[in-house]
DNA sequence: TATAACTTTAAAGTCAGCTTTAAGGTCAAG
DNA sequence: CTTGACCTTAAAGCTGACTTTAAAGTTATA
């Protein structure tokens, strides 16, 4: 499989795989007679794996510390590192909701003070704010 | 006042100031007869200003789209945005929330796979990926 | 008067995760 | 045999919001 079928196949560029390769994120595979990089089914894996580790919160530097010596996945490291993306996802979640309130509240006092006119100097506006715990 | 008193009482770096004042988020004001830039009171609001769009999720490009030709902020120009910027940040709550269960599901399958072993290879955990509809 | 702590500018560097460019080599179809 | 679609590399560019650096001028304190 040469590199623009394997990049299909998973959804990204083929520059992305050469990115991945130089960060050592995928190992520097074999080549065939003209220097093509060849792929075969378990490169698939290795590149899912990458953005699976992603879509989980993990930077590309962290993937490399989740596996063992011999390349494979410990148990333990995944599930120590799991919990604590949940709980930055967590923290994530309660500081947008607390935003996502924020906001509500703010437009709430907005069309209250609508009647006043139809603009807020920024002094006015730097009140509101005040008010909506700034 | 000088610009690292103004930085201090508004919780930034004078290099920040002068960024914004390049950007034109800031007005070019007056300067002192050494060269030294002067600011006043109203230099605070207008940073607090643009800390509490940032912290609403607006742009720095954002900022000055908030804004009347007069300097001031447009009632329904600003009411629209924010409710824009809610969406948004409500859109990112639930992608988030998918995310934190996600990892939840992972951890409990990974917790029940223990008593096979310390360590899963690449294909298990791919295995299990797909469970967990990655 | 020296020295430390400010100030000025323009330009370059930082972060992550790529993408794009330049300059070239390879290959299959018509 | 040429055209166009692939492949190679190293290096530069992109995003946004700054920060840092360099080289210089100013001011307050000891």
């Amino acid at each position: 499989m040469k590199i623009s079928e394997l990049a299909k196949l998973v959804g990204v560029a083929p520059s992305t795989i050469r990115y991945y390769e130089g960060k050592g994120l995928l190992p520097k595979g074999s080549r065939n007679s003209n220097g093509y990089r060849q792929y075969d089914h378990s490169s698939i894996e290795q590149i899912k794996m990458i953005k699976f580790a992603q879509s989980l919160g993990f930077s590309l530097e962290e993937i490399p510390t989740l596996k063992t010596p011999e390349n494979d996945l410990d148990h333990t490291v995944i599930i120590e590192r799991l919990q604590q993306k949940q709980n930055e996802a967590n923290a994530l979640i309660a500081q947008l909701q607390k935003k996502s309130q924020r906001i509500g509240d703010l437009v709430t006092q907005l069309n209250a003070s609508w009647s006043n006119g139809q603009c807020l100097t920024q002094q006015q506006m730097s009140d509101l704010l005040d008010e909506v715990q700034f």
